[in-house]
RNA sequence: GCUGGCGUAGCUCAACUGGUAGAGCAGCUGAUUUGUAAUCAGCAGGUUGGGGGUUCGAGUCCCUUCGCCAGCUCCA
């Protein structure tokens, strides 16, 4: 054991104090500056407290306010001062786990009555109050005996506790009253609090199961500079405002009704002029690819989910069955046993592939009723499936082919995106062999292209590893977007087979791939990414004919039928104002308003005016508008805030 | 499914502790004929999500059911 620290700082220099010392003395060593706006450090990689006791020989970096690993712990040390504050006010509280998350933090309490929202008011006012007081957090190592006292009236934390091994470190911090099991670190003291606000309360299972007993969770978060709380409040209230539920009743896309059930999607006219756009797209674009178009029944014999394995490992997401002549039906949850029905509906040879079977196919799924949102969780959706029938061999080339394809369609609609590489799941068919050949041929191919991806451990499909696409919207939130799964498992319960080069039977392999994924979720992702505010070739209305008076009606009529005519989704809007018309038109988002009054008339022009361009307009001759329209269609271009980047 | 909250006109919302359901927008009709984000007037619009109960009286209180919202759990 040495009687110094020798801290290594990150340019290499090395400070000695003496053992002992604490990251904070290591700041205090470098400069004044440094030991003001210390929170915590990070020692030989991992996160502590500046008030820790160090020694020997370390690797040591000092975090301030403005290093982005400093941000969870200071939520996490707003998740104890929630805590303390909520101890205070509702004294008989239990304390479950409050840790830091991506957006904030959170903390979870065992309490008789559920907290309302006026005391979410009263819980941050407290807050405020040990923040004024700046109580210092108190680190302790205790055993396990110790530890059990002091939390002899906290069952949940003795819970927790039952679970350290012997010879793990069992540590307690204590700020003011509060005192909490808790692996730290925490800020010096909670005066380094000062942008915090709770968001919201809800229920949550105890260890996150839903067997246990419901706690209840306040949400909230935190920053260092106020500033950034701002932002992130007003990113809330951004993405309030692009709320695709919110917009698809404003615009009139799409609906649900209670009679017709929940989680089925009524596609209103404009909505379905969307959804056909992209389709429309989608199929030149994979028919380009090489996919051949299918349709199969929606309604499917049990029989078939039986083979395919649905019945057994996806049964509590189907819709129940229906007998028809002492047969048995679902509806199907999946398109990929239809597609095989058509694969084997003839023999194959190794000429014949790769076989790429593309559909649109409407699937049913069973979904617990507190899980439906909006487009984005329902009960039935369609899915542009398809299913690739090769051989080992093809696979690579398969994913390359794959990897293009998604980059066309979703630099298209201006996302870029990530790649996440998901590995096999705990309730999963087939071999680990299998599974670890499969999971190479996907990372090698992604490695080979110089994809960059992150692996998402136990993400997979049960029937292989997969490929997700996260896309990323206009305010930086991912969604889930094409997926690609490698699947042997079907061929092999099927039983498919195709003649090889050595006239012998071989069984091919499949993948299964989505590129919106559900049409319904597609749609109501786009909407929140354009805010409702669709580039020309989805829009449902591309040009609003607006003449001035009655008067050029018949000239603004001759207008709409040239661009219909032309195939542009042209309407005509009299009566009312001129100024109450445009407005009309803003706040349905339709991105042309042309304009025809006496000038335009007489000249056969057409003052344009371009959605969300104010006063700014362009006097064009019609046969150029007409064009000009045309062609921003035909180039599905996007508006200048999502300009396509070809990098991804 | 679970915890909590919410369902009033097509939409957004009012209606004190139980005491005659109301406004704006949208719609319809008429007037106005308008040059770039709301012209004026009139009319119509409701079994207050459904069912049951308490009460002299229920939008309001209770029970039940359906749906929606925030999360949890689960997922495209």
């Amino acid at each position: 054991m040495s009687d110094l620290l020798r801290a290594k700082l990150p340019d290499g220099s090395v400070k000695e104090l003496p053992a002992g010392s604490t990251a904070g003395d290591v700041a205090a060593a470098i400069g004044p500056g440094l030991a003001k706006a210390a929170v915590a450090a990070v020692v030989d990689g991992e996160t502590v407290d500046l008030v820790r006791p160090l020694e020997g020989e370390v690797e040591l970096r000092i975090l301030t306010e403005r290093d982005p690993d400093a941000l969870p712990v200071l939520r996490h040390s707003a998740a104890h001062v929630l805590a303390t504050a909520v101890r205070t006010l509702r004294p008989g509280a239990g304390i479950g786990f409050g840790p830091a998350i991506d957006e904030g933090f959170y903390y979870d309490f065992e309490v008789e009555k559920p907290f309302t929202p006026e005391e979410l008011e009263r819980f941050q006012s407290e807050m405020e109050r040990v923040v004024a007081e700046d109580q210092p957090f108190r680190r302790r190592r205790v055993t396990k005996e110790e530890a059990r006292e002091l939390f002899a009236d906290d069952a949940l934390k003795l819970e927790r506790l039952e679970e350290f091994g012997a010879d793990e470190v069992i540590t307690v911090y204590e700020n003011g009253p509060f005192l909490d099991l808790c692996r730290g670190p925490h800020v010096p003291s909670t005066g380094r609090l000062s942008n915090f606000t709770l968001l919201s309360t809800a229920g949550a299972y105890w260890r996150g199961d839903e067997r246990r007993q419901m706690l209840q969770r306040i949400y909230g978060t935190a920053f260092f500079k106020e500033k950034d709380l701002q932002e992130h409040l007003e990113r809330l209230e951004e993405a309030k405002k692009r709320d695709h539920r919110l917009l698809g009743k404003q615009l009139d896309l799409y609906s649900t009704d209670a009679r017709v059930g929940p989680g089925l999607v009524l596609w209103h006219p404009k909505g379905a002029t969307v959804r056909m756009e992209i389709e429309n797209f989608e199929r030149e674009l994979i028919l380009r690819h090489g996919y051949e178009l299918v349709y199969t029944p929606h309604v499917v014999s049990e029989r078939l989910f039986e083979i395919s394995g649905h019945l057994e490992n996806f049964a509590e997401n189907m819709f129940g069955a229906m007998d028809v002549e002492g047969g048995r039906y679902r509806p199907k949850p999946m398109n990929c046993p239809g597609h095989i029905a058509i694969y084997q509906a003839h023999q194959h040879s190794y000429r014949d592939l790769p076989i790429r079977m593309a559909e649109f196919g409407t699937v049913y799924r069973y979904e617990r009723s507190g899980v439906l949102h909006g487009m984005l969780r329902v009960r039935g959706f369609t899915q542009d499936d398809a299913h690739v029938f090769c051989t080992r061999g093809q696979v690579s080339d398969e994913i390359v082919r794959l990897l293009d394809l998604v980059h066309e369609m979703l630099t298209t609609f201006g996302y870029p995106y990530t790649v996440e590489l998901a590995t096999k799941p705990e309730k999963a068919l087939g071999s680990d062999e299998d599974w670890d050949d499969a999971e190479a041929m996907l990372a090698d191919t992604l490695r080979a292209r110089g994809v960059p991806y992150e692996v998402d451990e136990g993400g997979g499909a049960f029937y292989g590893p997969k490929l997700d696409f996260k896309l990323i919207d206009a305010i930086g939130r991912k969604w889930q977007g094409p997926t690609v799964q490698l699947d042997f498992n079907l061929p092999e319960r099927f039983g498919l087979e195709f003649v090889g080069e050595d006239n012998e039977r071989h069984r091919p392999l499949m993948l299964h791939r989505v590129l919106v994924g559900s049409m319904e979720r597609f749609v109501g992702g786009l909407v929140e990414h354009y805010a409702g505010a669709f580039p020309v070739w989805l829009a449902p209305e591309q040009v609003r004919v607006l003449p001035i008076s009655e008067q050029w009606e018949e000239s603004a009529r001759s207008l709409v039928a040239d661009l219909k005519g032309a195939g542009i989704r042209a309407a005509l809007h009299g009566r009312d104002t001129l100024s109450a018309r445009i407005r009309d038109a803003e706040l349905h988002k339709v991105p042309y308003m042309a304009v025809v009054g006496e000038r335009e008339a007489q000249a056969g022009t057409v003052a344009v005016r371009r959605r969300g361009a104010g006063r700014k307009q362009v006097i064009m001759d019609r046969p150029e508008f007409r064009e000009q329209i045309l062609e921003e269609i035909r180039s599905r271009a996007l508006d200048p805030e999502f300009q396509r980047n070809e990098e991804g």
